[in-house]
DNA sequence: ATTATAATGAACAAACTGTTGATTAATGAT
DNA sequence: ATCATTAATCAACAGTTTGTTCATTATAAT
């Protein structure tokens, strides 16, 4: 693995993944070899093994990158700060920036949450989102007088969340951060039926 | 592809299934060869060909075979039944069902939706209940007076629903197919915030 | 007991892998 | 502009895995 300073490797590592993304758009990443990369990217097979082990040792570097990113900007996230954006009906911050760092990696996490995408990714940010976004007293409290344990209401709603995000890749991430991040407030903090009108607020 | 009466094919079958899930729990199927499971499994390769034509065929077909178990069970929900079973505290029957047919198949189910899994399978389930599961017309009203697109909040709900599952195994299935089927029940009905007590009912 | 066929074992070329060593060429520093 | 460094190339290597074939053996259905 070189340094990261010469252009020539930087040049070649970004060629290397454009090309890994575009085949993971066709096919799984199961099925996708050093020679379909290297042959498409128009690089010597053995470079490749300049800058990666294998193919999951090049998808698992590039997760922990993103992740690197996203995990920054979760940290700030305090859930108590949403409601007050919330009742003004505007998006909290944080929430923005989320979907700003997603369009910026717009083409690997189309790959890693795609249909040939990595179900690890996805669980690594359920347990993200599940130890950052969520005031887990709150919910204790809650599960103390309810019939659902507090694992389970947490785990259907940053599902909930996660799967607002695959939608929104699924439809060509067709609203901007700014109204994700709107719509991502207001359904963590009155929930999809009050926020739907289906039933008013308490 | 053999036919399916002959005991030794049967017998040859289980047991590639079998490997297959034993193997998916250890590492990807990114990673897992035909020579992986014939030799654990001791049979000949050559015999793995006589039924799947390759190990990416093969995952394909098992898919295929449970989702078409959990289809017949989807196609029979009606969600404006289960408003009666939820207000009375109940399970609605078919949602115990899913929960009995995914305990059926949970070598598979493990190894399909754990950090290994198939991100297509989920893609799959999440399309059916979506088509299924949710009284489109009345979302859709309820989307008119909303902030919320329809299509973003089946989504948010659908992939909730999947959350629930996914977390139920990864906790070693410790409710019982009536004790998850109670909770979905009451989560498609009441969303997870009254459910949970956070808010009361209107 | 006989027939049908699933499974085996061995062998094959083909593709992909991971590595090496010598060579070429682009880059960064002076 | 020159020069030392080093990324990238090319060719070659043995080792796996693949997908297929064929003759043989073992098992099942009747």
């Amino acid at each position: 693995m070189p340094r990261k300073t010469d252009r020539r490797q930087i040049r070649t590592n970004q060629l290397l993944r454009k090309t890994l993304f575009e085949l993971m758009q066709e096919k799984s990443v199961n099925a996708i070899t050093v020679t379909d990369i290297t042959s498409r990217a128009d690089i010597n097979r053995g470079t490749f093994y300049l800058h990666y082990r294998d193919v999951p040792d090049m998808l698992e570097k590039l997760k922990e990158e993103v992740m690197a990113e996203i995990r920054s900007i979760v940290l700030e996230i305090d859930p108590r700060d949403t409601r007050i954006y919330a009742e003004k009906g505007e998006p909290y911050p944080p929430s923005i920036q989320i979907f700003e760092v997603l369009i910026k990696h717009g083409d690997f996490i189309k790959a890693v949450l795609g249909p040939n995408g990595d179900m690890s990714f996805v669980r690594q940010f359920r347990q993200f989102m599940t130890e950052n976004m969520y005031d887990k007293q709150a919910f204790r409290m809650a599960a103390q007088n309810s019939r659902i344990p507090s694992d389970y209401l947490i785990a259907y709603m940053t599902s909930a969340n996660i799967g607002l995000v695959i939608h929104w890749i699924e439809s060509g991430m067709n609203l901007s951060a700014e109204e994700m991040g709107a719509l991502m407030t207001q359904l963590i903090n009155y929930g999809p039926l009050i926020t739907s009108g289906i039933v008013s607020k308490a």
